[in-house]
DNA sequence: TCAAAAGTGTTCAGGGTACACCCATGG
DNA sequence: CCATGGGTGTACCCTGAACACTTTTGA
């Protein structure tokens, strides 16, 4: 290391991760009971510690994989929180990440052993620290990419009809949305395939499931 | 601090600032030449390494002063850079900002004693570090913000024109735009209003200097 | 008188929005 | 046979894009 640089102050570094996935059909996030000081029994988001041989975005991987087993999912850099006096128990500087997940692959056994649950969004509890800003700036970045990007199909299973995808927009833009119109706009998207597969638990006549197949884009997305 | 803390790695943090502005009608860039190692001679964004006893919006403020002399300006946090090599003399996690200035307001005096000037954006040098990316994710922030916040303003002279401005959004998205479709649409912005002056500088019949007032405004802008 | 920038309305097309009824099936 | 969710087409409006000429005045 260059001698100019020890001179410095140096700062403990973590990262967050806001773990957002359709739990029981409700957009929810995973949180944990906090078993430490600070803020313990407080609810907070998923977090880890940065380490001196890796980057953020794999501290943030690894956070991921972690509390739910999973791997190459949609996630995002949101934000870094560096306020002196944000965390009580030391100056710690957090990197935000927001991941969007299929409930149905991620492993119960890691979320349970961390002390951590699903909780809806709608019924979102107090959070420690500044964990409320970090959710709502990730909820903000979700919505602003939803109009834009494919990521609904990240929360969702791999095989999908489209009252969910409907009811997955409706509830993160928060919003209604014309059956009619929804529907036209889909079928105008090649990569979203009707497949000859019905669902139905949710009606007596049963409905199309669909899967989302990116191959026929030609745009290059889910970069971090 | 609680001892619970003690046994982390600990990071140098610093601030990257892109500052962006109009110098001679050019969206420019404010750039230093490195006069110490590592890449010294190369160019480099504005920064500071952050400080035990400040935030990292306060750091990022701090530098904004101290090589322009302006506050109170249009600054946003773009994306954190942690890679482990990214720095080739030490580990050092990088916060970086972007903020919109106005050249006329700035002090020529501290860009100079800095080592620092304007360069235009059209014809960018190498960087040094991965300060280019930063460059690059803070246009992409303020192309995106540019079609829905007023932050063009916050480049522009206190007094403008309509093709100043209309110029500026040329340069920013990247497109020509019709000259009666955009003063229809500054017409229906309140907000945007003509004044008695009149530029002659650039034309013989001379043109109309307009100013921005967001007071009519409703919404709260401008937030960090 | 001419060069150079300022200023000014209308037309058209396409996308987005609003809207209501029949279908299939299990119980 | 009925209750429940699945599935389908059209009309209208409004926003956004295209487009060319007159005005002013200093040199």
């Amino acid at each position: 290391m260059t001698p100019l640089y020890s001179e410095h102050d140096r700062f403990i570094v973590n990262v967050n991760c806001v773990i957002i996935g359709l739990y029981n059909g409700r957009l929810s996030i995973l949180l944990s009971r906090r078993k430490v000081e600070p803020e313990m029994g407080r609810w907070s988001l998923m977090g880890g510690f940065v380490r001196e041989n890796e980057g953020l975005d794999e501290a943030a991987k690894r956070v991921l994989f972690d509390f739910t087993g999973l791997e190459n999912v949609f996630m995002r850099q949101v934000h870094t929180f560096g306020a002196v006096n944000r965390n009580p128990g030391a100056r710690v500087i957090s990197v935000c990440y927001c991941a969007l997940v299929n409930v149905d692959e991620h492993d119960y056994m890691r979320v349970r052993g961390h002390n951590a649950s699903w909780v809806d969004m709608s019924d979102m509890p107090d959070l420690g620290f500044d964990h409320l800003d970090m959710v709502r700036r990730a909820l903000a970045m979700v919505k602003c990419r939803f109009a834009d990007e494919p990521i609904a199909f990240s929360l969702l299973p791999r095989f999908f009809t489209l009252t969910q995808l409907q009811q997955l927009y409706e509830i993160v833009l928060g919003e209604q949305i014309d059956k009619r119109n929804f529907r036209k706009r889909v079928a105008e998207n090649p990569c979203i395939e009707k497949t000859e597969l019905v669902d139905k638990t949710m009606s007596r006549r049963g409905a199309a499931l669909y899967h989302y197949n990116d191959s026929l884009s030609n745009l290059s997305r889910f970069h971090m």
